[in-house]
DNA sequence: CCTATAGCCTGACGGC
DNA sequence: TGCCGTCAGGCTATAG
């Protein structure tokens, strides 16, 4: 589920659920999870704090504490949130669960434990958030940045995309989106595409974000204008009814039309 | 610089 | 029903 429009889903749930409340205790369930510091120091800077804002960077939630620290969250690929009040059995797969006062909760569950969980002053000097590259919807992101920094490759297009250091917060979902909406094969390489080609693609990016976010990544409710719910095994594409294709790019499920990518 | 591969972990699903 | 293989929307380390 977790990529950029799914993480800012979960940012604006936590501002809708979490937001203002102080913690009482939390329940660290999975401790691999946790790096950098040790399941004790980690529960005891939690205890008593309250949550002052949730910011995103890439597929990175930034949880600010009215304390020096900021809870860092990542959803791995199967992370999710879940906020619910009264004495409930937690939800499956809670590997983090945060009380807070007046009986309410928040848990963090990841199935797959591929998420990872960071308690730090410094958010931005982590090294997995500080190599990435810009974050896609920011204005600094341009055009002529992202010209300027696919110069510097000659992969194909798709892994390119998947590069959190190239661009951060597209994950293997969104990068078939934004190729499908562009009219480019995914493995083109990035040094032969043309300008006008490059524009399609970088123009997508930020409308494919946009839209997505727009519905919260609910891809359903674009089912007539997004590849990625009419994307399942012996479909067809949803614009000119030609059999999809599907194969391997890097390691990673890629499907695409190749009548409408060139 | 690039690619492919394995590994981290565990659940869901399909075939036999 | 049960076992087994395969796959999964992330990311990193490593080898070639």
């Amino acid at each position: 589920m977790p990529e950029l429009p799914d993480v800012e889903r979960r940012r604006r749930y936590l501002c809708a659920t979490s937001l203002h409340k102080k913690i009482i205790r939390v329940e660290l369930l999975a401790p691999d999870m946790l790096k950098g510091m040790g399941k004790g120091r980690f529960s005891q800077l939690l205890k008593g704090r309250v949550l002052d804002n949730v910011k995103r960077r890439a597929k990175y939630l930034i949880i600010r504490l009215d304390s020096p620290y900021s809870l860092i969250l990542h959803l791995g690929m199967t992370g999710d949130l879940q906020y619910y009040k009264g004495k409930k059995i937690p939800p499956p797969f809670t590997r983090l669960l945060v009380h807070f006062q007046g009986n309410s909760h928040l848990a963090f569950q990841n199935a797959r434990k591929l998420g990872k969980i960071f308690l730090t002053k410094v958010p931005y000097e982590l090294p997995c958030i500080k190599q990435l590259g810009p974050e896609p919807l920011e204005d600094n992101f341009t055009f002529d940045v992202f010209r300027e920094r696919i110069k510097n490759h000659k992969r194909a297009v798709k892994p390119l995309l998947l590069e959190q250091s190239f661009i951060a917060g597209i994950g293997n979902l969104y990068a078939d989106e934004v190729l499908f909406q562009a009219g480019i094969r995914p493995t083109r390489r990035s040094n032969g595409l043309s300008q006008v080609e490059l524009k399609r693609i970088f123009k997508n990016i930020k409308w494919v974000l946009d839209e997505a976010n727009r519905v919260n990544a609910e891809v359903e409710r674009l089912k007539n204008k997004f590849f990625i719910p009419n994307r399942g095994p012996d479909e067809v594409c949803f614009r000119c009814k030609t059999p999809l294709e599907h194969l391997r790019i890097g390691g990673r499920t890629t499907c695409y039309c190749a009548r409408c990518q060139k």
